[in-house]
DNA sequence: CTGAAAGCGCTTACAG
DNA sequence: CTGAAAGCGCTTACAG
């Protein structure tokens, strides 16, 4: 008593109305809670006169159900909720990624708790448990850490994996990414093409399995033409625009430059641009990047590229995490969605002879 | 029995572990479940030997704590979620607002449940409605609607709410944003300080209250040089950078061409330059836009924009948002952020007179 | 078609 | 310092 009366004095000293909860509807209704509960969970064989009244009732006190109370009771004990961890939420790919994956979540009436990896392992894990103490219904990772083992009791207590743009390691799980060698191969024969041999690599970390992946499309498309890979004029570990750059305006002061580049994402692409342009041989040396970004047919030159298809990857994530949460537990998937060659100029630039 | 068995078959046939309990937990460590309950929750004065016991058996079962669940017992009954609902996720300004949000959030240890409202305000009540039914501890809303009057009952429930980027309408609530009349004045005084007389206006929806403000500080800045308005050049409720371009084109193709353009948000801005590269006149007419965007100093000319400072407005709304969780009850805030005139080019072409 | 009792996983408010 | 009982808001599993 005491206490509910303190409760009640700090309550209206803060001006808070407490919210109405199922127990008053039933009470102003003159109903029982379970006859609430039918209602507002819109089981049918409920007398419509009741029906009436308990509406009736619930809008008078701006009743609002409680998702997780019910969870805790359902016996599915869904939350409604699914984790979605991405490298860096303001990367254009992880936003239209984080777009797509929320536009299906939503149509499933689901909500998404987003988080930013950074590529810190420590964060990965950090998150994720701060996820299952939600008791997410699923995930959908893009993981910076390079072992998944860890998520293997995730799993064993039915919450569905899908990992997106990098695969599973240490555990087998659902995925969705690019073809990242075929794309990056597709890049490195159109500057071939166009006569270059002497092709620059810049690649993120190498610990990145897509990079590896890209790194390797760069040597297939150099074997298909006879030429070795030069590691004076390969790059790796490059993080930032730039790095990119400085790295960029090295290779093009050095003895016997590239006469074109491949960039292995984006915010690399950005950064030999910028080093190109800083060296006005924007429109002698050629440039294709991995992974278009907004206003690249904007530049001169325009910057050739192979564009992920991001919103097909996270549809088909999507899609795949909620079938699993409808039942499908058939055998894991890997599915690689093909890249796209966008011509803008940067990458038609010939060969000096 | 019956029913506990089969829910059993079933787990066993999908291969579920389940999760283990506060329960299982005092089971296997010999203790009760209150003494678990306090290990768990860090509480003090528990004999160190039994804190052993307990994180020995919590480790054994891979227990892992409920927050729903602790949250509709505590007294408190915070959900330790978040609700931020911006205009699209996949803009870069609203990236940045979620990417520094979610950085206070986790420093505080709670999560972001992110919405897109597209502008589109029976979307935002609908992703309103959800989260409350997961009753989140607070509100950051970049709000689509015209008018939050129905967010009184939030308030009253004791659920803080910041507006961001945009004003709350029909309800007293905290806000941050940009200081938008002042940062358009500035930009269009810019112009005019290189002899601009004529200087069209490219304007976002007239419902957006932020788009007023723009357009007022527009009026502003002409009426600072005794220029009147000419509703020839003065378009708004564009919205995307195909109608910028569009309506840009058929500016300069007019009898009596601007010889500036103020464009009053990013994608607008970007559509002006299309046009103006298409017409071959990107050296002769002036633009400044309202806000940046990646790549604007790379391109030619570069693009002059008054930045909007998207990291200290999520950073004070954050802030503010936590203040008010923890207690600070003081009259609501109205904070606004300055912009930043970035010189980069387009906005130093002198009129031709 | 309706409802009383039990319980989801946890914390509160006690008593010892 | 430890624990048994009650209860958060809701659904389950019954009985009528």
């Amino acid at each position: 008593m005491a206490a509910g009366e303190q409760t009640m004095n700090e309550a209206v000293a803060k001006g808070i109305a407490p919210r109405a909860t199922m127990k008053d509807v039933a009470a102003l209704a003159g109903v029982s809670l379970k006859t609430v509960s039918r209602v507002i969970n819109e089981e049918p064989s409920v007398n419509p006169e009741m029906v009436e009244r308990v509406r009736a009732a619930a809008s008078t006190l701006r009743y609002k159900p409680n998702f997780g109370a019910s969870a805790l009771r359902r016996r599915d004990g869904r939350s409604s909720q699914i984790a979605l961890l991405l490298e860096d939420l303001s990367n254009p790919f992880s936003a239209i990624i984080y777009r797509t994956v929320e536009e299906v979540a939503l149509s499933r009436g689901v909500t998404v708790l987003g988080g930013s990896l950074e590529e810190d392992p420590a964060r990965e894990r950090e998150l994720v448990a701060t996820m299952v103490r939600h008791r997410v219904d699923g995930f959908i990772l893009a993981p910076a850490s390079h072992d998944h083992a860890y998520l293997i009791e995730e799993q064993q207590a039915g919450v569905p994996l899908v990992f997106v743009d990098r695969p599973p390691k240490g555990l087998s799980a659902d995925s969705v990414m690019s073809d990242s060698r075929e794309g990056a191969k597709m890049a490195v024969s159109h500057l071939a093409s166009f006569g270059h041999r002497r092709i620059a690599y810049l690649g993120d970390l190498e610990t990145i399995s897509t990079a590896q992946d890209r790194f390797q499309g760069y040597v297939d498309a150099l074997d298909d033409i006879g030429v070795s890979v030069d590691n004076s004029i390969v790059c790796k570990d490059l993080r930032t625009i730039d790095a990119a750059a400085e790295v960029t305006a090295a290779l093009l002061k050095s003895e016997n430059p590239p006469t074109a580049f491949f960039a292995g994402q984006n915010l690399l692409t950005i950064g030999a641009v910028r080093a190109l342009r800083a060296a006005g041989k924007q429109n002698h040396v050629a440039l294709v990047g991995f992974d278009d970004f907004l206003l690249a047919d904007l530049l001169e030159p325009g910057v050739t590229v192979v564009a992920q298809n991001g919103v097909e990857i996270a549809t088909q994530a999507a899609e795949l995490l909620f079938r699993r949460l409808d039942g499908d537990l058939e055998g894991e998937m890997t599915l690689e969605v093909p890249t796209t060659l966008i011509v803008r100029g940067s990458g038609e630039i010939p060969a000096n002879r």
